[in-house]
DNA sequence: ATATGGCCCTGGTTGC
DNA sequence: TGCAACCAGGGCCATA
């Protein structure tokens, strides 16, 4: 599943391939759910626009787009060309992806294979294209006109980059599990099941232990654990459990550096208990019960 | 207001 | 061996 560390892979491989690209024309699937804005309108939004920057939001990927080139967007074509460029470096639209549990944002060539599960092509004026495949669906696609509504903003504080203040009064007097915590993308925006589990146990906490019980020298630990996680697995290009790969369809290699994720009863990598496998807000848990307090 | 549980989906795994 | 039941889980929604 792609958490941070997967989602800005994939955003960087995407900025790198596509970035001054321009998007000639779009198909999109017949299945609804990937589409929070219509497919029709999404479409319309997308062509002739030049894609100036991709990068991670949380757990979304914002596309930066320039205002449509009339030369290309197949409507308006005998309109003059008054102002050319001048606004291309203005970002007037975004295409948002979320690519849920299975989703990928692959670039290829139009003659590659095509997928299954593939909802969306994106013909760009180089000749590549910009594909995006989910099987499973849980997948989002939006599209924004920033003319009209104001650009995306991802719920929570990134990881990366939140204080340590900041940090725990996120936390601070919440009687709920602080894994879950670590999982409500409104407080910390980028977390996933995966990296949830292996900062808890860097830190030494146990998943069930109530927020508001947290010392702010655990949740220090805590916060400081986390960025050291999600930088090595961006080092690493991610996690490719499930069928993540990045935009060049590449696999990640954090996952041979998992100390707990998946690793129920096997014995821990740091004293030899055997790995603890619970249900906690309905995702499966995985701690250390020597190492984890 | 905040936390919990069901639901959407398909592919891989398990069990008979 | 083959098929069916089960499980995984991010985010959204209804509910307590």
């Amino acid at each position: 599943m792609p958490e941070l560390p997967e989602v800005e892979t994939i955003a960087r491989g995407v900025h790198e391939c596509v970035r001054g690209d321009r998007i000639v024309e779009v198909w999109f699937g017949s299945h609804p759910q990937p589409f929070k804005t219509t497919p029709l309108r999404q479409a319309r939004g997308l062509e002739g626009r030049a894609i100036l920057a991709v990068y991670r939001a949380g757990k979304h990927i914002v596309c930066e787009l320039s205002a449509p080139d009339e030369r290309t967007s197949g409507r308006g074509k005998h309109r003059n060309q008054r102002g050319g460029d001048a606004a291309a470096h203005d970002v007037s639209a975004q295409w948002i992806v979320h690519l849920g549990m299975t989703g990928r944002l692959l670039v290829t060539t139009p003659d590659a294979p095509l997928e299954p599960h593939t909802h969306a092509r994106l013909n760009l004026a180089s000749g590549r294209e910009l594909r995006f495949v989910d099987p499973r669906r849980f997948g989002r696609l939006d599209f924004l006109d920033l003319s009209r509504v104001p650009g995306f903003r991802a719920p929570g504080a990134d990881p990366l980059t939140v204080s340590g203040d900041v940090f725990a009064s996120l936390f601070h007097g919440r009687k709920t599990p602080i894994k879950a915590a670590l999982l409500n993308q409104k407080l910390l925006s980028g977390v996933g099941n995966i990296y949830a589990d292996e900062s808890l146990f860097r830190a030494g906490i146990r998943p069930r232990r109530l927020c508001g019980r947290l010392t702010r020298s655990e949740l220090e630990g805590l916060r400081l654990a986390l960025i050291e996680v999600l930088r090595h697995a961006i080092r690493l290009g991610g996690s490719s459990v499930s069928d993540y790969v990045d935009a060049n369809g590449v696999r990640g290699f954090f996952q041979l550096e998992h100390c707990v994720y998946q690793r129920g009863g096997l014995p821990c990598l740091r004293c030899q208990t055997p790995i603890k496998r619970i249900v906690l807000a309905g995702r499966g848990t995985h701690y250390c019960p020597q190492c984890q307090r």
